[in-house]
DNA sequence: ACATACGGGACGCCCCGTTTAT
DNA sequence: ATAAACGGGGCGTCCCGTATGT
């Protein structure tokens, strides 16, 4: 009776983690339902009753990889507490999966490149996920003490998107990559509002 | 006289500038080649005479977006001369540009984003652009006197990326985009590199 | 009751039937595979899954016609037996079908014209055709007991060559097609087999 | 001052020529303009002044063949004066050439077959061809009183026009091409005018 | 659930016949 | 005469989503 219900949704499982998986390397237009089909092992028609069309699919992965990006960063930095040491440590903890040897960007900006219409499913979560970024830090900031802090957490933002930029562009075996100066940047940045007045 | 009507602009020419616009607006892959050359009013036969592949159509493409790009920053930026106040000039352009109501986002991110290989002509125009930005950055740097220059101007490479995402995030109508926090956070980084030590 | 409406006839024969029409009716350089798909309602993929490349559809489509000469061929010599009597019932129906409104000439003859290369599929088609029409021939002559059987089983051959070739240039409507004059023709070589010596 | 209106000639039977040869070769369809172009060195231009479009040319090509076989023939039965025995000469004369060993089939028989429509000027020289082909035959089978010269004609015409087709299909190559049993044939239909009755 | 096929459509690259510019 | 341009078409491939047949 169980396997009833539980393999259906080993399967919906096995299809995300593998088109997440080949999206994320290959792109979204380049990697077809054909190769997701044959690469989860699964039937075409299976797949199609989990989700209704490749960009159901896609915004599928997309949320997956937000539920997935909070629950890595909650454990990066999982005991610090103090709300600027935690800013601090987040963008530690960036620089350093930006840095990594299996990082190759952000797929909430690839997403949103692929598909520039904001109502596409995919979009849509990639924008809900920078803003849930943005508020993260918003918080952060203000239980900092810090001034200004939603312009504060915009600025951070900005730094964090374009680490995912350069880990995109110059890939982990660039020599003195961008991507690095990003927790001394987010430090000035840090710095610089809890000295404004 | 005569060139108005019966001398058409090069062909070359329509064809880059129809790609180009085409590209930005619905991504690579998103446009064919029948559709550039429908909308270019061109032969398919001149477009692949100019560009054996749409590869290397989007290597052209990107190529004349970079030198566009500096064409727009020189011009933006016009006039100030002093090093530590043209860093701030580039990022006051920067943040309005993206503000701005037809921008849609970094084309040099796009190609990276959809053509993941950096083998690809216009990943590589890519990289090529952005190494171009981070070492503008640096010579103003340096010629401000700024401490670590390599560094900030990394840094700044990085609020940069961080602006285009933003606005291709969130559009030129969102209330209060993280893009026009760009000025303030370089200014803050700027302020830090001048004070080090 | 189900396979009126619901099965539909297998998509090979479906494409074989309706690129034999064009074909025959236009040429085979003159039909493109998107009319046949668009005239055959049929989709792209489909044809070349049946038939790897124009060639071979071509081939396909010769061999069947192949096929339903003979069975034509067969039917319209039913019942006549005695094989001198069947030699000139043979040059009767072809000079029969030669004059009728629906006949364009031979289509292995148009396939060897359009594709002169030995090697083509159809061409191979078409010479394996003419030489069974010439055994044929030959195996009827010998039964009737004629002289040199093989030689008035070419005789025969150009004969009804050049009544294809007659219908193809003159076309149906005629008044005094030379393909009328078949039967006397071919009586006549008979004749003369039959007194040689 | 001569060459401004001998060269132009030479230029269109250059053309005429070459492309000529290059339809017997390789068929009408399969021929473009640019390969004539090329292999006449001519330029584009000079051809269409001269043939307004490829049908044209083809046509041009076609009735120039016809006046070169005519001329052919007429060679090649010289000095056999008597109709009847001129009758068999021409069959002999015809059997040499469609199994000597750059004779490739009938070129009047090529374009009605690559060009269907009765209103193409190919086509139209070609049916005009064969119309003169058993108008001199009607003649010879008359001046030599055979019975129904009309009829005769008719009958020697499919003959003529079947050697063509196994030229065609065979090739030159061929041990036993039914071509070589022309003349027999022709004899054996001539001779059975002669003693109707 | 797997595998195979299908319809429809887009795409990439190429060639053709024809015209225009240089 | 060279060369480019132009609209149109052709072939072969791919993709998405659906429908069969086990």
């Amino acid at each position: 009776v169980a396997e009833h219900f539980s393999i259906p949704r080993a399967a919906r499982d096995r299809i995300l983690e593998t088109a997440g998986a080949l999206f994320y390397q290959h792109g979204f237009h380049a990697v077809g339902i054909d190769t997701i089909v044959a690469a989860s092992g699964v039937a075409k028609m299976t797949l199609y009753r989990h989700f209704p069309s490749k960009d159901d699919l896609i915004g599928a992965c997309v949320e997956r990889a937000h539920q997935e990006f909070w629950a890595w960063l909650n454990r990066a930095v999982e005991g610090v507490e103090e709300p600027r040491r935690r800013l601090l440590a987040i963008f530690e903890a960036v620089a350093a999966l930006a840095t990594s040897s299996h990082c190759l960007g952000c797929t909430f900006q690839a997403v949103a490149v692929e598909f520039p219409e904001p109502e596409h499913p995919g979009h849509r979560v990639a924008v809900a996920h920078k803003q849930a970024i943005v508020d993260e830090l918003r918080t952060l900031a203000a239980a900092a003490g810090l001034q200004a802090p939603d312009a504060l957490a915009q600025q951070l933002l900005l730094l964090m998107d374009g680490v995912w930029v350069a880990a995109r562009m110059f890939g982990p075996h660039h020599p003195a990559s961008p991507a690095r100066q990003a927790p001394r940047a987010a430090e000035a940045l840090i710095a610089a509002a809890a000295t404004a007045g």
